[in-house]
RNA sequence: CGGGAUGUAGCGCAGCUUGGUUAGCGCGCAGCGUUCGGGACGCUGAGGCCGGGGGUUCAAAUCCCCCCAUCCCGACCA
């Protein structure tokens, strides 16, 4: 491709509208330009990465046995209304009616549909097991789009659902889609770590999330240097780290006093004024279900309380205690466990199980108690995990102290169960003649959001690095100056060399300034580059740069083939 | 939805406090010339409903009200 006669705005200042680097790279080296709050444009080079990256995903699921199809975008209501997901979904769903006032949406996700293929067309176990996947956009008013392509209301996303006749044969499914998924990044070149999720709002029994490491990602992880483990920061699970020194011996308890700190509410203050260490002070928050009982929950100065956790650990669906109609009467700042009110069920993190004289609030406003000891001054009705990791605390298979990484989800899979197949009527005749709902899992993995991730993950202050996997062109051939005719010719030359082998080469032939070209080409980030100028005059040579690292070496202009086969064999692809 | 901010040429911004000629600057863009290995230089030029509507005023980019859009921080997600 000449660059002369292709599209490629690059902009050289950066755009005032994006906070995160691969946002600003994505609009300053051409790749998409914004036409609404979280809906993008694709311009040619993203166009061209995006599709390197669908590829990458088809071949690798094709190789899973995973079968290509595509649905509607436009979805009709009365399938969203079986699966109970039209109300559910609420207002991230784009809405819309056609001219006899049907409801419709513009398809989040298309469980619904594919469960409504497979009601049609599955009738039987020998139709069983199949993978049916779609690269397709989807439409999701997010409350907030952010970081351009890593949050769009518009994007692209490889979904894939399966449907088998028991549960071996879905986790057979499952665990192939774990490998390929796994293959497909690690082909691409990026870093990445698999972590156990949440199944959200589609629902389902397990699931896996992979992330694609970048400091500025989204999703806090934890993971173990040693072992395997690693999970999303808050389905973790650890060991708590040692209890500092001065959480004394259970046997040397001191006399309970109640000390006056006025106007003292926070943990933070609290440290300040009675100039103590965070975790000699034990935090007690209010938590209401959703017949307004409360419950209070006690954990060590220096961790966050896990919602999540409580509410799994209770069966319950619990929300911080904040209304007034909860905390009118209580001493908000100053709550503690001793003498609280009986209707209060006090739980207890295992974070405080053997500490000694703390402090805690006094029930009472701008009062405290010092040295509190457990059974001593307070009853628990229940221990338990409730706090979220800190530094320090341990893996839970090997002791090793846990890392604290930060990720972007580039995809999910879940094992979706019957929940779909069940209200949808998606059922077969089994091997003995008895019907039966198909057992579905379902694999998305983003398309624009990957390509957004990997600009996160590779670039340097000067642009985009590219992995020649998904690289828009895997040579950028730069003359310095097109007026000389020798330079001119020696290019074209070259191009046509290059052309002629199947390379993919961006021939920057613009009559513009040699750094202009160098600048745009550090931003665009084509893993190669050849540059045809002085050297070629001096000795006919060429001056070679890889992107990634900046390295150079010069090759004579003779051996440019043997010189892309090596470096398509190094790089086997 | 709550909190914070912004909207002036394609991009980045100044002007607004204290209303007053034809609304500026840098980059980019077009033409010509000189340059040519890290965003060169000179000259000439095109490009604006100052986000929209309403109001105050002799007079509004500037003051007031309403609306819209966009970005950032929180709960959701590939």
């Amino acid at each position: 491709m000449r660059y002369s006669e292709y599209f490629i705005p690059t902009l050289k200042e950066e755009p005032v509208e994006s906070e995160l680097v691969s946002h600003s790279l994505c609009l300053r080296a051409g790749l998409v330009r914004k036409i609404a709050s979280g809906i993008y444009s694709f311009l040619p080079l993203g166009f061209k990465i995006l599709k390197k990256i669908e590829n990458i995903i088809r071949e690798e699921m094709n190789k899973t046995g995973a079968i290509e199809l595509l649905l509607p975008v436009i979805q009709p209501s009365n399938l969203w209304i079986k699966s109970e997901r039209w109300d559910e979904y609420g207002p991230e769903m784009f809405r819309l009616k056609d001219r006899g006032g049907r409801d419709f949406c513009l398809g989040p996700t298309h469980e619904e549909l594919v469960t409504y293929l497979a009601h049609l067309d599955i009738k039987s176990y020998k139709d069983l097991p199949i993978n049916l996947y779609q690269i397709q956009v989807k439409f999701r008013d997010e409350i907030r789009p952010r970081h351009g392509l890593l949050r769009a209301r518009e994007f692209i996303m490889k979904d894939a659902y399966s449907f088998c006749e028991n549960e071996e044969d879905s986790d057979e499914i499952y665990k192939k889609m774990y490998e390929a998924y796994s293959g497909i990044l690690e082909r691409i070149g990026l870093e990445f770590k698999v972590v156990e999720a949440d199944t959200g709002l589609i629902g389902g029994k397990y699931s896996h999330e992979f992330m694609v490491l970048a400091k500025n990602g989204e999703e806090q992880l934890v993971c173990c240097p040693d072992c395997d483990y690693s999970a999303n920061f808050e389905m973790s699970k650890f060991t708590y780290k040692e209890a500092s020194s001065n959480s004394g011996n259970p046997k040397s308890c001191r006399e309970i006093e109640e000390v006056h700190t006025p106007s003292v509410t926070s943990i933070e203050e609290l440290v300040k004024f009675l100039k103590m260490p965070v975790n000699n002070i034990v935090k007690t928050i209010l938590l209401n279900d959703k017949n307004n009982k409360i419950y209070a929950v006690l954990l060590s100065g220096d961790r966050e309380l896990n919602i999540g956790k409580v509410e799994k650990f209770l069966n319950l669906d619990l929300e911080m205690a904040n209304d007034e109609k909860f905390t009118a009467g209580l001493s908000i700042g100053y709550v503690g466990p001793v003498n609280t009110k009986k209707s209060i069920e006090i739980y207890a993190d295992n974070s405080i199980r053997n500490r000694s004289n703390f402090v805690v609030g006094a029930n009472r406003k701008n009062y405290h108690f010092k040295n509190v000891n457990y059974p001593r001054d307070f009853t628990v009705k229940n221990w338990g995990d409730f706090a979220n990791p800190i530094q320090g605390d341990k893996c839970i298979n090997c002791g090793s102290e846990l890392k604290f990484e930060k990720g972007i989800e580039a995809g999910h899979i879940f094992k979706l169960g019957k929940k779909y197949s069940e209200k949808l009527g998606a059922r077969f005749l089994d091997r003995n003649g008895k019907l039966n709902s198909c057992i579905m899992g379902c694999y998305g993995i983003g398309v624009s959001r990957i390509l957004a991730a990997a600009i996160e993950q590779l670039h340097d202050d000067r642009g985009i690095t590219w992995p020649s996997s998904i690289a828009p062109f895997l040579v950028n051939l730069i003359t310095t100056n097109v007026r000389d005719k020798q330079l001119l010719n020696a290019a074209e030359n070259v191009y046509d060399v290059l052309e002629k082998m199947g390379v993919e080469v961006l021939y920057d032939d613009r009559d513009v300034s040699a750094g202009i070209k160098f600048k745009d080409s550090d931003l665009i980030g084509i893993p190669i580059r050849f540059i045809i100028g002085k050297k070629f005059l001096e000795g006919k040579k060429i001056d070679v740069e890889y992107r990634k690292n900046c390295s150079r070496t010069e090759i004579d202009i003779e051996d440019i083939k043997r010189f892309i086969k090596d470096f398509i064999n190094r790089n086997n692809f």
